[in-house]
DNA sequence: ATCGTTGCGACGGAACCTGACGCATCCGTG
DNA sequence: CACGGATGCGTCAGGTTCCGTCGCAACGAT
């Protein structure tokens, strides 16, 4: 076997793409790994692959620092395949808005690499169609994704793996002005498009929640995170305001209306869903669900178009929240009283 | 350059995931990008790599095929860096669910190499406790993401792609056996996790939706797929029936109840959202939105901790549905006159 | 049965890769 | 200011190993 290979392989591989790494350091993970070469030897290679696939050499400073460039491509092996390169670009698409910009930042080179598979894949015509063909729906009404600083999450996730403590700028909601808080980092809660860090501080003992847009500056600091005793996030988020706590489990019973109920039979609400039509126009459906308040908004959200049977709480509670929020729109007033004077108080 | 490295690395990019090929195969495309080597030298690279990067030869009939197997590690140049894995592992977490298995199942690589990289970058014990430190919360009712077999994901793309003909095996709603058709496939609407196939049949003039899901087969075939005059995927979907047609823009103002409407305050309706602190129970929220039939399911959800003040027209919609739901709670009997026979018309 | 294709062992020659050495440069330190 | 250590790089000779060619065997299709 070609020894040579394995270590150039492991050479490229070794090069990384935000900081540049020194070729002794580089020199020193190969040997690591059981490839020894001298160091002349890795220099040389670092030449030869630069010439060629492009890595950079910043040669401002004496231990020249090796990298890849921001927008090089990727090679993967194996090699990604069409379909993958589709089910990526269907990612982008339907993740556009969906996840936290910092996360899909991450992802951009493979996005970027499927789609050169796609454009070089059919080299004829229909290619050049495609995404003309192909449209993602958001599954439920498109929010923007708060705008977090690349730099912010890194900071973030490495405390939190590493366990140290973290040092932010925060700017609390109706603040104006951020504050410098010194945290410990206990966990990390992506909700829909929204990343939450969860937190306690110095001197609070109960642990909080920080919206990760809104810190404008984090730095890992050098001493370690403590965790408060019996601290879990699991408990934290089942016990907290997410809409999803409660691990109660209900036997839902509820018939809808044919054109709402139809979705239902395509994308279950359970593996123990049964379904049954009992007219043309009325659908009913069994199934066990968690009770969470997330449930309760999806229901109210049909409106008339689902009748809840069962549990009989859940019912109750369903006809209240609509009889209020039918109250709401009784008080004949189109218009609220509101204070004219749209200059105060905007928090956002 | 060392000519060596670059012959053997296209060649294990050469080396397909699933499929198997010959390696006259591979050495026609080596040389289709410029790579020039005897068969003979072929042959030797690829049983030097197969015994130290796992690649399999198929030796049962002779043009030998050599192909990956099914969960061999990835290697990717650049490599993964560890905040690239992390967002991986909460995509992973994101989408379980959320996606067609038949899409996030060609991403398994990626989500594994992403494990992979998490559990080897610290070596000590926090990283053996990270996965209990990131929490993702699905943003609306989760939903079982219905089965399509990969074989259909993939003969269904191939062919939308190339424009075939496609011929598929399809269980309508509510029928007990599939039937064999032949169709047109014009274009795949990704909905929530539901994936749709919009196609024309023989004898159709009109364009139909097929659930990717309810088909058991699908194979692509050789004539061309004919597109309607005139048809257009984006003016097939505006029009239809998703719930997001009607790209009519309105100006949406609405009070919140603080305890929903600081939701808003982290991910905005839209880029103009403009929000106010009427008081310290209500925040006054207005965006320019598109009026959808999602956005009324959305705005229903929230029950009275939302007050629709504009458009006029749509207050009105919102507190007639909120009545008519009220009226459907109305009538006591809290369970309905249900057929007893559950046996009957199970449809899924 | 035969021809074409594919796989593989062997071999000689040449390509090129490697380690070693020496020198220049730069930085920090005493 | 001098010195030592670290780093980068030109050069060179030796030898490892890699390549194309040839020949033969096995298999399948026509």
């Amino acid at each position: 076997m070609d020894k040579n290979f394995e270590r150039l392989l492991a050479t490229l591989s070794m090069v990384p793409t935000h900081a540049a790494r020194s070729t002794s350091e580089i020199h020193r993970r190969l040997e690591a790994r059981g490839l020894r070469a001298s160091p002349r030897t890795v220099q040389r290679d670092l030449e030869a692959l630069a010439s060629h696939y492009g890595i950079e050499c910043d040669t401002r400073a004496k231990p020249y620092g090796w990298r890849w460039p921001k927008d090089r491509k990727r090679v993967s092996v194996p090699d990604m395949e069409w379909p993958e390169a589709l089910s990526f670009r269907l990612l982008e698409d339907y993740l556009s808005g969906l996840l936290p910009a910092s996360i899909s930042d991450h992802l951009q080179p493979y996005f970027r690499q499927a789609r050169d598979k796609l454009g070089t894949h059919f080299d004829s015509a229909p290619i050049k169609r495609w995404p003309e063909k192909v449209r993602v729906l958001s599954p439920s009404q498109p929010l923007l994704a708060p705008k977090v600083r690349r730099s912010v999450h890194e900071a973030v996730t490495e405390a939190l793996l590493s366990e140290r403590q973290l040092e932010i700028d925060y700017t609390a909601v109706g603040q104006e002005a951020s504050r410098t808080h010194r945290i410990h980092p206990l966990g990390l809660v992506l909700e829909g498009n929204v990343l939450y860090v969860v937190a306690s501080f110095y001197d609070y003992a109960e642990p909080r929640l920080l919206a990760m847009h809104r810190m404008s500056r984090a730095a890992p600091l050098s001493e370690p995170c403590e965790t408060p005793d019996g601290f879990s996030l699991q408990r934290y988020v089942d016990e907290g305001g997410f809409g999803c706590g409660g691990t109660e489990l209900i036997e839902l019973d509820a018939t809808w209306h044919h054109s709402c109920g139809i979705h239902l039979l395509q994308a279950h609400l359970s593996a123990s869903q049964q379904a049954e039509e009992i007219d043309a126009e009325t659908v009913r459906i069994r199934a066990t669900v968690r009770r969470t308040e997330r449930l309760t908004w999806w229901l109210m959200g049909f409106g008339a178009n689902v009748e809840v049977h069962g549990p009989a709480e859940l019912r109750r509670d369903i006809a209240k929240w609509h009889r209020e929020a039918a109250a709401v729109y009784g008080k004949r007033p189109s218009t609220p009283a509101l204070a004219p004077d749209a200059s105060t108080g905007v928090v956002s």
